[in-house]
RNA sequence: GGGGCGUUCGUCUAGGGGUCAGGACAUCUGUUUUUCAGACAGAGAACACCGGUUCGAAUCCGGUACGCCCUGCCA
């Protein structure tokens, strides 16, 4: 019988959710979902001196906005140190581990004195490993774990393969400090096992510690879980992602108004594949994702690319649930919200507009003609088109549009008509004509504008304009 | 220093002994005898390097270079 699925995102609340963690999250969240698994979140908040109460609230902020839901409530690491000691305790009557009475300055100087014989570092080697109990003083120490000193510790990993590691290259790490704290190397562990995760997807920093928290798995005899270390997400010119790089944290991009279901895709595509799939759902992402489609070379971000999924998920999106998510857009980018006449006339409108779009700002930017109200202000290049011939032609335009047939065919031919009495082509009519309607030269079909904003307004804007 | 991992068009990637090395984004060039925007069509563009195994290597092996990660009483 196979066991059910768990994964679990475990970020450090250090900062806002960073953009590799976040595809760190859906690849987990993926891998869940599409198996009827569990999905868990637990929040690494070991670390006092740097944990903040908002950095935490930051992720879950992220991963909600990316669609990410995670299965019951987030388990604080730091609220789990009394188990963490237990488990550290509990190794240390099993003789896994034992009590280190050295102190930094000892094992500075251990170093110091390997490095003087030749070796420029060395793994730090205890005297106290099989000291007798006896001989123990009454001073602070830490326990380390007894790893073993010669063979190797295989890491059987679903995206690097199978990585051996020396442990003549490993020390005895600790795992609980000198003020009783769990590190992080232990917590990990037993909080992992606590949870009953059975895959442990995470970013390839974490590949060498692998070997360690295997240790620690069979110190205690529990089962080691299925491992797979991603590589991690470069900035486009390939060094690490760092600030230099714009855009690091998910936030950034909510802000700048990119669909969620599009960086979903965008970041699903980063680093794994499925054949030549390109452009997908969350729901096909669920069904088609596997370990075995991850890449092990670091990706790097290209804006563009993002730019154009996400054009396509615009493209795509059903209109009531669009026009939602670019008023929860306005609303989390502090921008005023849409009155009840936008939104109805955003709703009539969105299919013309929401094909042109990459971005919630760039929707908003085409579908200007139909936020705005009289009287409409050209801008320069608009204004242009609006000369005194071309205002004449728009005059002789509105008795014909009283008198129309509001459908897109009554108005072509009304349109034509005018156009060739004035013995020009249409895009000489369309041009001012589009100036009129939208105060823009970049704009929709005219037809698409006159249907969405309605004969009366289409009129009253060209009266406006040839005036 | 030691250890681990990586390297296919500019970018994301497919391909895992015999392929014209495929797709997508981007770029360039065309087309669009009624619309700015765009849409469409086409083109250029890659197996890091050096050896080895093999009839045959992008694919397997070794080395080199470069990059990243780990090597904390950080996570």
């Amino acid at each position: 019988m196979t066991r059910q699925v768990v994964t679990r995102f475990a970020p450090s609340p250090t900062g806002d959710l960073h953009i590799g963690g976040a595809r760190t999250a859906l690849f987990n969240w993926l891998y869940a979902r599409g198996r009827g698994g569990k999905f868990l979140l637990r929040i690494e908040d070991t670390d006092r001196e740097r944990y903040t109460p908002a950095a935490a609230a930051a992720i879950l902020t992220g991963l909600t906005w990316l669609g990410l839901d995670w299965d019951g409530e987030a388990v604080s690491q730091f609220e789990q140190r009394a188990r963490h000691a237990a488990v550290a305790h509990e190794m240390l009557t099993r003789g896994t581990a034992y009590k280190c009475f050295s102190t930094q300055e000892e094992i500075a100087a251990f170093r110091a004195a390997k490095e003087a014989e030749g070796a420029s570092y060395a793994v730090f080697l205890s005297p106290w490993r099989d000291a007798d109990p006896a001989s123990y003083p009454d001073a602070p120490y830490v326990i380390r774990m007894k790893a073993p000193r010669s063979g190797e510790t295989i890491i059987e990993d679903q995206v690097q393969g199978r990585v051996v590691i020396r442990n003549d290259t490993l020390d005895d790490m600790i795992v609980l400090r000198s003020d009783g704290t769990p590190t992080y190397m232990l917590a990990v562990v037993v909080d992992d096992h606590d949870m009953g995760v059975t895959h442990v997807i995470r970013g390839d920093d974490h590949l060498n510690n692998a070997a360690r928290q295997q240790m620690v798995y069979n110190a205690m005899g529990w089962g080691v879980p299925v491992w797979a270390h991603i590589p991690l997400i470069h900035g486009p010119d390939g060094k690490k992602l760092s600030k230099r790089h714009g855009a690091t944290a998910v936030g950034e991009y909510q802000l700048q108004g990119y669909p969620a279901a599009g960086m979903r895709n965008y970041l699903a595509r980063l680093g794994w594949s499925h054949g030549d799939d390109e452009f997908f759902t969350s729901a096909q992402a669920m069904a088609w994702f596997d370990l075995s489609g991850i890449g092990r070379a670091p990706a790097r971000l290209d804006f563009k690319k993002l730019e154009n999924i996400c054009g396509q998920h615009i493209a795509a999106a059903d209109d009531a649930a669009l026009l939602h998510e670019l008023q929860a857009y306005l609303a989390a980018s502090g921008q005023p919200a849409l009155s009840d006449a936008q939104r109805d006339r955003m709703s009539r409108g969105l299919y013309c507009v929401k094909e042109r779009a990459k971005t919630f700002p760039e929707l908003l930017d085409k579908a200007h003609f139909l936020l705005i109200s009289r009287p409409v202000l050209p801008d320069d290049a608009a204004a242009k088109s609006l000369d005194p011939v071309s205002r004449g032609i728009l005059r002789d335009l509105t008795p014909r549009l009283q008198t129309a047939q509001w459908t897109k065919d009554a108005l072509e031919v009304i349109l034509n008509d005018v156009a060739a009495a004035h013995g020009i082509g249409f895009g000489k009519l369309a041009a001012p004509l589009r100036a009129a309607l939208a105060g823009r030269t970049v704009t929709p079909s005219v037809y698409d504008m006159m249907l969405v904003i309605g004969q009366d307004e289409t009129i009253s804007r060209i009266r406006d304009a040839a005036a």
